[in-house]
DNA sequence: TTTCAGTCAATATA
DNA sequence: TATATTGACTGAAA
């Protein structure tokens, strides 16, 4: 597996031979390229605040977690890709070779240019760094610019209209669900009673610092970063609704979405709140009731997932009652090594720590103790929070008996 | 028309 | 080489 070769050395010690990639499981599984997979897992939003559209991927996830073959499917997906791949290469280079020797007759008088694709291709816009601290000082001042001042910027800057008007759009998104995150951790600090711990304090301190992402909705706004103007409305929808409900997301509801929607063909598909009451719900919530203390409130977030496989090991379990809090026990390589050993509840345990070690690989989050800088360091614990739920449903599944029809 | 969510894909980083 | 970042784009909603 070429992920086994990524900079994880750990990694690759742990699953040689399993790993997956962001490429392969999201062209594969999820419909998507590596970087939105990317996006997805390091910053997933509550599943409330998803569209039906941003929830396909995470039923799709869940499909295939359900699937007891999933990652075996996935490498005969890979075999078979790679086969195409050595096929397609071998026969290039016999065509290249053809091509060379009969491009001596090809008449490139057609078009003015040899090579119009290269010259339709715009170049990437790549911001320098001092204009892109220009818009964000031009962001905490107006959040919303109006085309006037859109128009100066880009003057002053010498970019594009266009350019600035899609940072101004991609930063709004951006922060946006940053802090979306930032509430949900905020919810499960306050909830677990640890919101003074010092993990507690980095972790908050390397938000706001990775933020100058956020800059732009601490001066302005109200307290604790809110953004002003319509944003502000938004947010503090947001904020009620998961402090005064779940603060559910994607991972999570995923399953609740697809489970209910198993059992009830005329339910909304997707919509996790109204699949509360079906069976399988209900044995969800049953495992719930079983999970550790840290995770009280029904529905809560991720980090109220029980952890069946991991129960009775204290770092794992601490570990998934904190999924995108950042607040998880992962603060250390020590810590990281114990997700690798997490005991697995499937029939086959060998299949089961495989799976594991493939979904931690894909999740790519095995170096805890780098020397990266915070905000790296606080992904990495989001990261390996989600991961961790996702090993469990994935042992979950792989334990369950029901045949899930698998579809790529 | 504007804003947003979601995504792609080029590029940067590890 | 895999993953993370980010400018640009699309389609839907307001």
């Amino acid at each position: 597996w070429l992920t086994s070769l990524k900079s994880s050395r750990r990694a690759r010690k742990c699953a040689p031979n399993s790993a997956l990639g962001q490429r392969l499981f999201g062209e594969t599984i999820l419909g998507l390229t590596q970087g939105s997979v990317s996006d997805l897992l390091a910053r997933p939003k509550p599943w409330h605040k998803l569209s039906l559209k941003g929830r396909e991927p995470f039923v799709r996830m869940q499909l295939w977690l359900n699937d007891p073959n999933n990652v075996e499917k996935l490498m005969d997906m890979k075999r078979m890709e790679k086969k195409a791949y050595m096929k397609r290469r071998h026969s290039s280079v016999s065509d290249s070779q053809s091509c060379e020797s009969s491009s001596a007759g090809i008449d490139y008088s057609q078009g003015a240019s040899p090579q119009p694709q290269h010259q339709l291709k715009k170049p990437r816009v790549v911001l320098a760094p001092e204009e892109k601290e220009a818009l964000k000082r031009a962001y905490q001042q107006k959040p919303y610019p109006s085309p006037k001042t859109i128009e100066e910027l880009a003057t002053q800057l010498n970019l594009k209209t266009s350019t600035v008007i899609n940072w101004f759009h991609n930063y709004r998104s951006r922060i946006r669900r940053e802090l979306f995150i930032e509430e949900i951790q905020a919810g499960s600090q306050s909830q677990a009673g640890s919101s003074d711990s010092p993990s507690a304090r980095s972790s908050r301190a390397a938000h706001s610092s990775e933020g100058d992402s956020c800059d732009g909705v601490d001066t302005e706004g109200p307290p604790e970063g809110k953004p002003s103007g319509p944003e502000a409305d938004e947010y503090s929808n947001a904020t009620t609704k998961s402090q005064g409900g779940p603060a559910e997301s994607a991972f999570e509801a995923g399953e609740e979405a697809l489970q209910g929607a198993r059992s009830s063909e005329k339910a909304e598909p997707f919509q996790a709140e109204s699949l509360e009451d079906t069976d399988d719900e209900g044995r969800l919530r049953a495992q719930r009731q079983s999970s550790p203390p840290a995770s009280q409130r029904p529905g809560e977030a991720l980090e109220t997932l029980p952890n069946s496989a991991t129960e009775g090991d204290a770092s794992t379990s601490a570990a998934s009652t904190s999924v995108l809090t950042g607040e998880s026990s992962y603060k250390s390589k020590e810590s990281s090594e114990k997700i690798s050993s997490v005991p697995s509840t499937s029939s086959t345990p060998a299949a089961g720590s495989q799976k594991a070690n493939s979904l931690q690989s894909l999740f790519g989050f095995s170096e805890a103790a780098s020397s990266r800088n915070t905000r790296d360091s606080s992904l990495r614990k989001k990261k390996a929070a989600n991961l961790n739920n996702i090993i469990h449903r994935l042992e979950k599944a792989a334990s369950r008996e029901e045949a899930v029809e698998w579809e790529f």
